[in-house]
DNA sequence: GATGAATTTCTGTTAATACTGAAATCTCAG
DNA sequence: CTGAGATTTCAGTATTAACAGAAATTCATC
């Protein structure tokens, strides 16, 4: 891959941007946002040129890339060094994204609401907060629980509810009488 | 409002650092957990010490979450100071922080991808880059359209529908034929 | 198993962000 | 108007997270 061209570094740019604004490292994200748009897998060398940062934060980020499973290192022929490429498909790529947040950050925070709504007759919980933390346990296991559904359709069918919207209602209606 | 029992301030922390997970200021998310957990609204000095923190980070945090529109400014019979109240609907909250997130995040990053993709012409984009922006940009647009339409049910028929899960599926090809 | 290239780990530095406390401003009763 | 309480702004400080470069390790080849 030669120099990024400028529509590309713009593109770079404000996915790193994008990334500190979710809590995902700026170099992580840029990092992933080049290996999205290079039709080649690039070995850390040449990503550490493109995007002008040390050696070193390059292979942080992309050990973390792949802790995250959006990308994947791999080898050419004729050239011993690691090379890394990113998955393509978007849809895939939003998917596995939203798994390891769910998995990472929103699984704990359902586990200790409920410790929190199981505790409650040993430690002082008094009613109004246990309300409260009801509630909120309430969004996070139905909002999950159908997510955990929908993420497993295949994209097609996927893509093809989404773009009903408002009809999915209608639509419903009518299906059942 | 009295000290905080030791499950307020686990709950309280948690949120907190749930925050900084997800790009959002630690204090700002510890003030609003306390807030969300507190049955009557709170003036910025008992925030102050119950929190442990400087009244000047109270006063910002409280214009942050004013600002994303989840806590209001209310008065007290007999008592001249500022009080603050959140929202206390889950939904409602959450639904208020996606489109806040879609309209400072995720709208200008479409418009972003759609600028790129008319510049084309111009400047030099090859076809690749312009296929994996395309496919971004495609990615984007139908899940917000879909979300645009879906967040403006009432959470009435939002619950019905989530916990449906799997079975619209079968729900929409009986409903079609 | 020695050699050199490639990669990772580690530590000190830098940069970004959050926070405090003081000063300034606002508000409103008297 | 005045003054006390309440609130916000701001400049400096502290904390945290990101990063670079050096050192250590791994890996493949001979």
């Amino acid at each position: 891959m030669k120099a990024l061209t400028s529509i590309q570094q713009k593109f770079i740019l404000h996915w790193g941007e994008m990334g500190t604004r979710w809590g995902i490292n700026r170099t992580v994200a840029q990092v992933h946002a080049l290996l999205y748009l290079s039709p080649d897998p690039l070995p850390a060398d040449e990503i550490t040129t493109l995007l002008g940062v040390a050696r070193s934060n390059v292979s942080t980020s992309l050990k973390e890339l792949q802790g995250w499973g959006i990308v994947r290192l791999v080898h050419v022929m004729g050239d011993k060094r690691d090379h890394f490429e990113s998955l393509h498909d978007v849809w895939e790529m939003f998917r596995i994204i939203l798994d390891e947040r769910k998995r990472r950050e929103i699984d704990p925070t359902r586990e200790m609401l409920r410790a929190t709504l199981n505790a409650s007759a040993e430690e002082g919980l008094d009613e109004f907060t246990r309300m409260r933390i009801q509630e909120l346990s309430d969004f996070m296991e139905t909002s999950m629980a159908w997510y955990t559904q929908v993420s497993r359709w295949p994209q097609s069918v996927l893509t093809r509810f989404l773009r009903l919207g408002d009809q999915v209602l209608s639509l419903l209606k009518g299906g059942r009488g």
